[in-house]
DNA sequence: GCCAACGTTGGC
DNA sequence: GCCAACGTTGGC
């Protein structure tokens, strides 16, 4: 089983937007960029763990785990004129964005801040931590993981 | 294939 | 709201 992080901004869909589908799954559509792509298409399974992260809000950081619970295919919102994620180099024949299926597991006991993560010497290697990191999806290893844990 | 211009992300 | 960092686009 892999660990990993995903990055929403919580105006747009946040961790409760999440809790309020219960016993539902939510595609994690409109990524657009193309290494968090490959993780979704190539290397997310069923059952991997997953940090839910708030970004682009008044405190950044972590608030909740979910869990894979879909395997990849073609991100529909790309093929839609309608939506604000349309890509008209994505076809279906030629899908150009994939999407995973998640679900809500919990909210972390609070939200871990980024700052906080920022200051524990143990995480100074995540992609999260690093200046002008824009990843929004990265895999996590089970050391970052636990530890991240134990701030909770 | 280079690289300047532009757009986006996201912390602060 | 600002702006640094970075990805993408398109002219050449």
């Amino acid at each position: 089983m892999k660990y990993w992080l995903m990055k929403s901004e919580p105006e747009a869909f946040s961790i409760d937007d999440l809790q309020a589908r219960p016993g539902q799954t939510e595609p994690w559509d409109g990524v657009r960029n193309y290494q968090a792509r490959n993780f979704m298409r190539d290397d997310m399974r069923i059952g991997d763990q997953v940090f839910f992260y708030h970004s682009n809000c008044e405190v950044p950081g972590i608030v909740g785990i979910m869990e894979v619970a879909g395997k990849s295919y073609p991100d529909p919102t790309a093929f839609d004129p309608q939506s604000k994620y349309f890509d008209p180099k994505s076809s279906p024949d030629q899908p150009r964005w994939f999407l995973v299926e998640v679900k809500y597991i919990r909210h972390t006991r609070r939200t871990i801040p980024l700052a906080e993560l920022k200051e524990h010497d143990p995480l100074e290697n995540m992609p999260l931590v690093r200046k002008g990191n824009r990843l929004s999806i990265m895999p996590v290893t089970k050391e970052q993981w636990d530890d991240i844990l134990r701030l909770e």
